[in-house]
DNA sequence: CAGTATCCTTGCTGATACTG
DNA sequence: CAGTATCAGCAAGGATACTG
């Protein structure tokens, strides 16, 4: 993955450490870019990321069995989510050294943790889910209706 | 993640809307891309979103006053995430008609309910922060180790 | 001040080919 | 089976110029 590889920064070093002390505003953390919140953050808002920690909850899987389950994702992405999440120490991955390969995935209790935080968003917008439609199709309802003020 | 081009469905129809029961168990829901919980993470979990809803927390601010805490911000893309914001209800925008031109936004109700929920995911963030940035010195650490072994 | 429109770069993502 | 390496496509983000 020579692209990847290109962004060494994703979270090596170039981290800015902020003392706690100024962090005692409850929000004051987002106000950088390169806070830890966003760095979790980017890897439960990834694309496949959530699906694989998901998919990884009840049980151990191995690469291609959450390749099926996960389906759209490519091989590629699957190995790249799984390396992330495995960087972040959210999922711990094991080589047999056999005959066909096999490797096995599962989350670590550091992974657990987080699913119980991710359900808590889940939560949260399955009961604004039908707000939050309402609202987009308010708005888009208002942006039509600006945008083709003279179509009829 | 679910690039709102990949399914122009985003707010125009084609979104498949999967009635509540089937949604039962706890992470049936992230199975599918198209999901609502998918569309909502997307939108908090974007790159600036977060810092503006943040930012709105104590009080209402003017476009360029977010711009300028925001700071890395491009007006283009305050103006961007502002409208995605708005168009989901969680931000309210208001206009005045007065010279100098004035615009102020503030978080909906129902935008601070959003954000006590992104606070318990920043706990949790701060809670496993030093775990996590263990978890990738170790796992560098592992892959410098293997990918530079006769250097020295 | 508060946008809108446009161009350009970046980087994610997927398809393909190859290895152990 | 489980990857790795490379390339091509596209959308998101950023910079710039212009407007009300």
């Amino acid at each position: 993955m020579a692209k990847e590889g290109t962004s060494r920064s994703l979270g090596t070093s170039e981290v800015t450490v902020v003392d706690a002390g100024d962090c005692r505003d409850p929000f004051q953390w987002d106000l950088r870019e390169d806070c830890e919140v966003r760095q979790i953050l980017d890897r439960i808002a990834d694309k496949w990321s959530l699906l694989v920690i998901a998919l990884l909850e009840d049980r151990m899987m191995r690469f291609n069995e959450l390749r099926r389950e996960v389906d759209g994702i490519s091989q590629r992405m699957l190995t790249v989510t799984l390396r992330h999440l495995e960087r972040d120490g959210l999922v711990c991955r094991t080589v047999y050294a056999e005959v066909p390969p096999r490797v096995e995935y599962c989350l670590s209790p550091l992974g657990k943790t987080l699913l119980g935080t991710i359900q808590s968003l889940v939560d949260w917008t399955e009961e604004h889910q039908s707000e939050i439609a309402g609202a987009r199709a308010e708005f888009d309802a208002r942006q039509g209706a600006a945008r083709v003020p003279a179509s009829g």
